[in-house]
DNA sequence: TAAAGTAGTTTATAATATAAACCAAAATTT
DNA sequence: AAATTTTGGTTTATATTATAAACTACTTTA
């Protein structure tokens, strides 16, 4: 039977941003709106709720002056991709 | 980089509902409401939504007295799908 | 024949995604 | 050195989407 997806990650730039972040210890803000080609606020709200489910950890610091926003996936948010790939294999592997 | 996910596949009913067609030859309303675990209601948008993209084709009939919905997935449907599933795999093989 | 069930559609509302506008500071241009 | 642009974001407004509620039309059952 067709599993739920996790409404959370069912949306292509979150889905897009936890699957960067599962390649790399840590990745800027800049970075990752480069990689997903989005743009700065919408990324800015998609960052906030991966990171209110405890999906990702957000550190926001400076470089210099210059504002530094660094994101870095958690457990949770690893095991919540693993079982939302595992749901969505029920979708398309026939 | 990543590939967009065409916004008509990526909706947890539309592709459960593709999935489900894919492993058949039509599908009626009801079943297709009870394997999705959806209300009427929504289905029925989906199916339009579906329909209209030339994704699926559905016919309505009369079984007997009563109306009858049959869905079929298209060759359009199929090629979407497939290419769906192709880019989906660029976020989550990794 | 009244009530309940079937098979849906239409419409309204809630949720979500996205874009536009904005902010503060730094770097660049004139 | 004052004005303009760029950087690195956030906040807010709007458009899109999903979902639920209400409705239609007909049928079956009590």
């Amino acid at each position: 039977m067709l599993k739920d997806l996790d409404p959370l990650l069912h949306s292509q730039l979150r889905l897009g941003v936890m699957s960067l972040l599962l390649g790399v210890d840590s990745a800027e803000f800049t970075w990752l709106k480069e990689k997903t080609n989005s743009t700065a606020g919408n990324l800015s709200v998609q960052l906030d709720k991966l990171s209110e489910a405890g999906y990702i950890e957000v550190e926001k610091s400076f470089n210099g002056k210059k504002p530094l926003t660094t994101c870095k996936i958690t457990k949770k948010g690893i095991k919540a991709f693993e079982d939302y790939v595992n749901n969505l294999k029920g979708y398309i592997n026939n």
